[in-house]
DNA sequence: GTACTTTTACTCGGATACCGTCTGTCCGAGTAATTATGG
DNA sequence: CCATAATTACTCGGACAGACGGTATCCGAGTAAAAGTAC
């Protein structure tokens, strides 16, 4: 079981854009080129965190896009299940019911309850944790000074 | 993200052995008749189980597998560990690397601790459940009726 | 200078290809109990 | 009847094929600002 990269993608892609001037905007390609990874898939990544309402696309030109809330309203767990869906982890395929000789899904799956329930504890945790959570740990962290650049390179790429 | 099949298909043989008599062993193609999946993959899974040292195996005439531990000392977390590996679930790319525009891996992804924290919360909860809390809501549910024909069926597979 | 058209720079969403992993199959090798064989 | 050989019924582990999903690319369509054009 693994997380994938592109959740990764997203939530630093959300830190990029919480240091954007509130009604700027940033386009994808920009975004892209600051985190090094493929702009077509990034913005794909992106364009699901619009459906999701987390972030605001502008069209056309000087189109882009930017926060649609307050990164401490964005929880990590948003951005996740923005990304991943909201399907749980575990998923009963009925083994239960044939273990017991009975007719598929006639069961409910013994195991489920309880990976449901760490899935639960696990879901917790990333409810506690925002953007801005990760914002924070990163000024009060040894890499304090690289923030300053990219504020710098910001304001050369936003449009508005 | 999705936990493997295989997973299920694990803790549920594992539930079966467990209904064997002290000393008996079961054919692995008596287990995957019973459990109703492919013999050759569920055996693969088993010997899994057997390097994780959660079942014992015994070759030749007359062999099979057993459980190598009381029920309530395998924990679900074990046959987790067993079946899907112990790396975390999340694994950094080091896209905070970029971000900084630091040398790959030269900054420690903030995201990561928040993701261990929660799998961290997720794995606790599999390590207090085992295989016997699993027999014990079987006997005790509404399915309790269906275990009787299993450990006749038992007897008659079993060896040794 | 105003109304209209064209260009431009973006987002949007679908089609598609690639690649790694999980599922599942197959086979030869190893092992040990059982059976067969020979004296 | 005993010792040895062959058979049998298992596990073991690797090689391999297929399916599926995540990653990534590409392209045509939509959109709105800006620039160009005509009167």
């Amino acid at each position: 079981m693994h997380i994938k990269s592109g959740f990764e993608q997203s939530v630093y892609a959300l830190l990029l854009l919480d240091m954007l001037p509130e009604k700027a905007v940033l386009p994808g390609e920009a975004i892209s080129e600051h985190l090094s990874n493929s702009p077509s898939y990034l913005q794909k990544l992106i364009r699901k965190l619009v459906h999701a309402g987390i972030v605001t696309s502008v069209t056309g030109v000087k189109g882009g896009f930017k926060l649609s809330k307050k990164s401490k309203d964005i929880r990590i767990y948003d951005v996740y299940v923005a990304i991943e869906g909201n399907q749980s982890m575990y998923s009963s395929n009925g083994v239960l019911s044939s273990l017991l000789r009975l007719d598929k899904d006639d069961c409910e799956c013994l195991l489920e309850d309880i990976m449901l329930e760490a899935e639960s504890n696990w879901i917790n945790t990333l409810k506690q944790k925002t953007i801005s959570t990760l914002a924070k740990d990163l000024q009060s962290g040894p890499f304090d000074s690289k923030v300053k650049p990219i504020e710098k390179w910001i304001q050369e790429k936003m449009v508005l």
